[in-house]
Formats: C-alpha cells, structure tokens, sequence
DNA sequence: GGCATAATGTACGAACTGGTACGTTTGCGC
DNA sequence: GCGCAAACGTACCAGTTCGTACATTATGCC
C-alpha cells in the first residue's frame, strides 16, 4: 500500500477520542494559564483535530471550561473508597486518609491549580453545578465515621467535626501545591523536593493527631 | 462649538495623588479578575484620570502588576513588629503570632487574592524581586526566636524548624481565605461567618500547640 | 450503492484590548 | 508675565481572540 500520503489525507472520524483529546489539552492550558489566559486557539493547536471541534463538542470556551473543572473533580471522586479503613483503629485510618489527601494533591497540581483558579473567579462555576458537591460529600461522611470511631476509642476530642478536621487536613496538602513558587521564592525551601516532601507528609499527620489526642 | 459647560475644567496637577490612585484601582481589578482577565481600559475607567497615565506613570501592563504585588508585600511587612513577644513565654507568643496571621489574611483578601494570582503564573514576578524575599525573612527569624525559647523552656518539640512551622500556620490562614468560595459550595460551610472563623482561629492556634508540644 | 446525518477542515469576521501619536494644560522658576 | 518641562486628555491604531459561515468528508443504514 503506497498510500500517497496527504492528499485524501485519511481522516478518520472518532467523536470520544476527538472529545477526550480536547479535554486534556484544555485541562493542562487552563490550569497553566487561567481562564482568561488561556487561549482557545493554542488549545485548538494542540490537538489533533481543530477549533472548530471545540465549539462543536462544547459550545465555547466557558463551557470548554466548565467541562474541564468537572473533569478534574470528578477524577478525584471516592479518593478514600480504596482505603482500607474500617480494618484499623481511628488514628492509624485517620493517618492513611491524610496521607492520601497529601499524596492526591502532590500528584494531581493541575487539578489544584484548577481549584485556585475558580476561586480567583469567585467560584462562580462550581456553584453553578450540583453534581459536584455531592460528589465532594462522601470525604466528610468519611471523616465522620473515622472521628465518631476515635471518639468511642477514647482516642479523639469531641468539639471537632469533620468539617473543621478537613479544613484543616486539606488547607496544608493543598497551599503546599499551590503556593510552591511564592513560597519558594520567599523562604528558599523548594517544596517538591523529595526530602523536603516526605517531611511534611509525616508533619500534616502528626498535626492533626497531636491536635485531636489533645484534652482540650 | 457652542460648548460653554466645562471650558478650562479645572484640572489640578497631583502626580502622588494620580499614581496612588491607579494603584489602588489596579490592585482591586487584579485581584478581582486576575492578571489576564484584568483589562486597562476598566482600571482607566476607574481612575479619576485617563488610561494615558497609566503608561506614563508604570509603564505598561506588566509592570502596573509588577507595582500592584510590590505594594501588597510592602504592606503585611514585618507584620510581627507590633505584637510584644518578648514578654510572655513562648506559647502566649506563638498563640499571638498565629492570631496576628490569621486576622492579617482575613482582612487582606486581596493580598491572598493576589498571592493565589502570582502562583498561577508560576511566581514569575515575584522572584525578578530581590527586596521583596527580605522583607518575608522577618517572620522567619520571629518564628525561630520563638521556637528557640520553646525549647528552652521544656514546652516544645525540637524538631520543627521555623519555615516548617510557618508552612503549617499560613497553609490553614491562607487556605481559609483563598479557597472561600470552592469550600463554601462543596461543604456549605461559610467561612467568613464571624462564628465559623472564630471557631477557626481558636482551632488554629490548638493545632500549632499541640503539635509543638507533642513528645515526638 | 446511495443517502442522510454526524463529524471535520478552512477561512474569515467583528469586537476587544494593550499601547501610542499628538495635542493641551498646569505649575514652577525667574 | 514668561518660558519650559512635567502632567494630563483624546482619539486612534494594530494585533489578538473568540466565534462562525461555508464547504467537505466519513459512516451507518437500507
């Protein structure tokens, strides 16, 4: 088969790749630029297929967006559904939880960075979308059991409730990832290092059980 | 032109006047709508001079940013300086420190808005700065004089160092304020409610102790 | 094989946006 | 007063950016 090669140039037709290929590269452009920085003609650059494609999946760039913040949520869910956490008392499932918020957010900064984002614009589109909280729920019902458990053990205080306990769980994993470069630049302690890393891992754990064992 | 109404118009001279005012103008666009999403013509609009001085005066675009971070930084300098440390141990100065941080960030979201912004773009601006990175080693050598005489005193741990420490304290300060809106959809929980933040700034404080405290 | 529809490519346009050319006014030293 | 530089206003331009009209090809179905 010596095809002549461009002429007919062979398109083949595939909605879900063309759909998926999009996403991705608007995933990586959004978070790297913002919203209002990104650009719908470097995202369409980036794919193997054309700009045209982009408002014909998803209608512009606000709903491009739109699609991709709900991707990243999404590919987050049930974080703590492989945990195997009712096998072990509250302070060590506790500890496995932190750990994975710490090592999710480490490996996910695209999804953080999105997180950042939409905050910057008032999470106007989060609000916009039931789906997602509800989808967000199940890391607090988790945290519940694991502190109603703790709490019967005698191991954990009672005047602190999931909400607070994720509050404080994930704004440590979370600034770590998004506040690298400010922070690096200001106290020259570059995050990401694998020493420096593993430090604070053990850190965020030792945290939160130091503050939960406390008799007020 | 039988244009009578404003003739001379009475314009006045004020340089200081016209940079202070883009200035403040600026920070509230560039916080509000980020780097790219900001536009020059709403920061003119918004002046009670003309776009032409923006050029003038800054230069360009960039570097009204560039003006905008510096005076943000500038203005949480030696944020420390005022709390009286030196007179009460080292868990009365850390308890205020750790205070002090958290009602700077709850008053400042601009300033966390824009810190949020300059991650986004990688911290590109911030570290062209030399005179900015200084002006943040305060806090360090604050935090360090304070763990020091923690140490010396019995009541704190001594393997958390001071940039470990002020990871921990602004991580949950900050997160509080840049993340509001993301965490206020997901969890319903309003973090500027003056019940939840204070029961916050107490959380916040115990967590630091107990940690220090904690015998390893 | 023919046809209807989904999927895709190309080229272009209208509006926006950062930046500037050009002219005018103010204030200050004398 | 007078002159001159600093301070300021207006109108405009050129490049960019989102979005679309129009044409074309692939694919499933009978």
């Amino acid at each position: 088969m010596l095809e002549r090669m461009p002429p007919p140039s062979k398109r083949t037709n595939d909605p879900e790749r063309t759909k998926r290929d999009i996403l991705e590269v608007a995933m990586a452009e959004f978070a790297s630029e913002g919203y209002s920085g990104a650009r719908v003609d470097a995202i369409a650059a980036r794919t193997r297929t054309s700009k045209r494609m982009i408002y014909y999946y998803f209608g512009g760039k606000e709903q491009l967006y739109l699609a991709v913040l709900e991707e990243a949520y999404r590919s987050i869910r049930a974080l703590e559904d492989q945990l195997d956490i009712a096998s072990c008392d509250a302070r060590e499932g506790l500890r496995r939880l932190i750990e994975a918020t710490f090592d999710h957010d480490e490996r996910n900064p695209n999804f953080i960075r999105l997180v950042s984002i939409e905050n910057i614009h008032h999470g106007k589109h989060l609000k916009q979308n039931l789906q997602l909280r509800q989808l967000n729920a199940s890391v607090i019902e988790t945290l519940d059991g694991i502190l109603r458990r703790g709490r019967d053990e005698g191991a954990f205080r009672d005047d602190v409730d999931a909400i607070d306990l994720h509050l404080a769980i994930s704004s440590y994993c979370f600034f770590r990832v998004a506040n690298r470069h400010t922070f690096g630049a200001l106290f020259d302690r570059d995050l990401s290092e694998p020493k420096v890393l593993a430090r604070s891992r053990a850190q965020i754990v030792e945290m939160i059980l130091a503050w939960l064992a406390a008799t007020k």
